[in-house]
DNA sequence: TGTACATCAGTGAACGCGCGTTCACTGATGTAC
DNA sequence: TGTACATCAGTGAACGCGCGTTCACTGATGTAC
């Protein structure tokens, strides 16, 4: 509560983003099942009350690191989608590397953990849906607007359930996991081809 | 081990198969972290050594409750695409309806309960295999064969993410679900409307 | 039909575990004089 | 520059919890005679 003017006082030189990059080293490691204040603690070399200096709980913990991803992803599909390709196909593959390149957190922003851990937390609720609302303003610039709700929804259903059957092993990514990811995805722009 | 010649010898009538609809009453009432020994005994009226008599462990439970759902599932989208519609969008439908209905098992089939259980458990594995085998075979008899390995990734991405997305409840169902459901798959075979 | 017996389904107590969180504390730090 | 002090970050012990699983047991059952 105190105002710090900048630098912490005791031991450590910033706990908090100390305590918060271990957490995301074992949303990674073991899920979301694995945070564990405890745990958080050991790895960050203090006692687990400490943690309680800046979270009131672990799931504030839980909640601040889905908001970092959150951030985190909605940046990378906005520089996609301002990118050289400018097209919502880049926008997806940003999408599904994000997930690629973070399981742990994915899954805690848009899986399990959600219910574990932010059960009515409506920061996060609102999170995802900026996300949604993000792809479908790009939607908006190719669409007649009636077709905009299901074709974000049809969007949405495809990138998520792409991400989700990739970081669960259920995909061989190949050599080249985006392209992989492009050619999957541009199906969705072509439709499937045509009956033999 | 014993042979038992039909009728059980003890209190219960079948013992087994209670424990078997608790724990799938109970992982759809808290999702596949719900799941414990002690708690599946309790809703059987017995205590949580018994069920050791049927299963070796939770995770035994957990993969029979698994096992049950891919063929319930199965026979699900078979009956689907052998149906009066016979066509893939029909296999859709049935697959999200599954989900919908059976949203705890699903998660435990599909999701994470899969790491958490059955982490290794090929039986699991292969049973998921066998549903996207399903799904493949009849897209084989639409597509010219090069085409089916990211028709079927595609349609399998787009079906899973759909599931999910509805059994989080990010998709207001509407009055008649099963015509939303419908409405977003039927983009997968027509591809996205024009450009304006 | 009645009795002795073997089976084995289900019990209750106990094990050791890791957890989230609270609590009274301690002692390093920065600051005011 | 030196000293007294207030702050408050971090500690260690403890709370109560529910868990999976093991163990020696008990007592209802079906069966053999």
């Amino acid at each position: 509560m105190a105002a710090h003017d900048g630098s912490p006082r005791y031991h450590h030189d910033n706990l908090r983003s100390t305590l918060l990059s271990v957490a995301r080293a074992l949303l990674e490691e073991g899920g979301p099942a694995a945070l564990s204040m405890r745990e958080i603690g050991r790895r960050a070399g203090v006692s687990a009350p400490a943690a309680y200096h800046y979270f009131n709980s672990l799931d504030a913990i839980a909640a601040a690191l889905a908001e970092h991803g959150f951030a985190e992803l909605s940046e990378s599909i906005a520089a996609a989608l301002a990118g050289p390709r400018r097209n919502l196909l880049a926008g997806g593959i940003a999408y599904v590397a994000f997930a690629r390149a973070n399981p742990g957190l994915y899954r805690l922003m848009f899986g399990e953990g959600f219910q574990a851990y932010s059960r009515g937390n409506e920061a996060i609720r609102a999170l995802r849906m900026q996300v949604y609302r993000q792809m479908k303003d790009d939607l908006e610039k190719h669409l007649t607007p009636g077709n905009v709700p299901n074709a974000a929804l049809f969007l949405w259903s495809l990138t998520h359930g792409l991400a989700l059957l990739t970081i669960d092993g259920q995909v061989e990514p190949g050599a080249d996991p985006d392209a992989k990811v492009e050619d999957i995805l541009k199906l969705a722009g072509m439709g499937l081809p045509a009956a033999r």
